[in-house]
DNA sequence: AGTAGAGTAGACTGACAAGTCTAGATAGTA
DNA sequence: TACTATCTAGACTTGTCAGTCTACTCTACT
């Protein structure tokens, strides 16, 4: 038995959630983790706390490229835009995403929480990138924190909506879309007087 | 007694759904519809048809100011830029699309098929608008898909995101924020030789 | 008057799930 | 050996929910 039985528990239940929702039965999760019914609760009280506990091991996933001295601002956001995609837009990153925002009316203050330490967060390390970008004249100077919620809705919203829903492949050519999609931000948030 | 019994069944319906998700009892909704246990099933074979009816309404709903015609493209975008917002962002749209996307699992197909009557259709009518546009020389001429998939992901992306989540007010000036939305946009996409 | 259709009220069934409880097995330790 | 903690196996309780069934009422139509 390499794994104690708690960790079983827990990756069962990781895999299960994203897969199915909240809406797994202990049945599922015990056999799943070849457990028995009782060690589920020598473990954890409910399944509430099962759920809790997975959530915010799924906080712990995001981390970010994100140097604020790197001189080269194209550079830098491509690495991020590669990054942050490749979370949100794989198959896991989706299926996480689906059960947290199908929870949100059970646990408001818990996917809220999920949301700040994970979107909220990245959203506010980019936004820090971006004012030094615009201190330094690299970027037309707007809100940096619009600026940087419209990069992240530019790297994944309509996309993220269309493979929620199961609709087409991931990508046909990741690299040269990301490319895009940062020549046009970088065109947008020109210097004004180039 | 003003409405039929399937009017009030349908409508009792729907906002339960969009309130609670799928996982209404239902009991709930015939308490909700003032009506019989019974007289569900004499129009309702089960819940999930009732569930799928209720889907196909809200398909429905979408229709969007995008006259091919209209000489100004700045004003054209932003009518659509708030139409489309107006539908997206707000309780209901945000609900609805929870309900929805909780649901993709057990409904594949009929998700589906909402996504493209609904998400797509409007992709694809903004589509051809832009590819007009680009033919006219009003836009830089890219793939005009693509572009499509830009402004909707600009107008709700990170924000729909953050307001499923429950993180803070729907907005503090909306009319200045679509402003800024289609001003980046334009100049993202503005002819190369102007 | 009589009949059919659609309604109400509410009991009932069968399935399933969360959480409790009992009993026994195994391993580490005093 | 004896004690304790943790495990397994699985029965059991309690509650909920979808869908069925029975019995009664009301109304419209013939």
């Amino acid at each position: 038995m390499s794994q104690s039985v708690r960790d079983r528990l827990f990756e069962a239940a990781s895999a299960l959630f994203q897969e199915h929702g909240y809406d797994v039965s202990i049945d599922m999760i015990i056999s799943r983790a070849g457990v028995a019914r009782q060690s589920f609760y020598n473990h954890f009280p409910t399944k509430e706390a099962l759920f809790v506990a997975v959530m915010r091991e799924w906080m712990q996933d995001v981390s970010l490229p994100l140097s604020q001295g790197n001189p080269d601002l194209r550079d830098m956001l491509t690495r991020f835009a590669h990054s942050y995609r490749a979370h949100a837009l794989s198959p896991c990153g989706l299926a996480g995403y689906r059960t947290i925002v199908s929870q949100i009316p059970r646990f408001p203050e818990l996917t809220r929480e999920v949301f700040d330490t994970s979107i909220g967060a990245m959203l506010s390390l980019l936004t820090n990138v971006l004012a030094d970008a615009m201190e330094q004249g690299r970027m037309r100077a707007v809100d940096p924190c619009f600026a940087a919620e419209m990069l992240m809705s530019m790297l994944a919203g309509y996309e993220r909506s269309r493979l929620l829903f199961g609709v087409g492949p991931v990508c046909q050519d990741e690299e040269s879309r990301v490319g895009e999609i940062v020549d046009g931000y970088l065109r947008m948030y020109a210097p004004q007087h180039a």
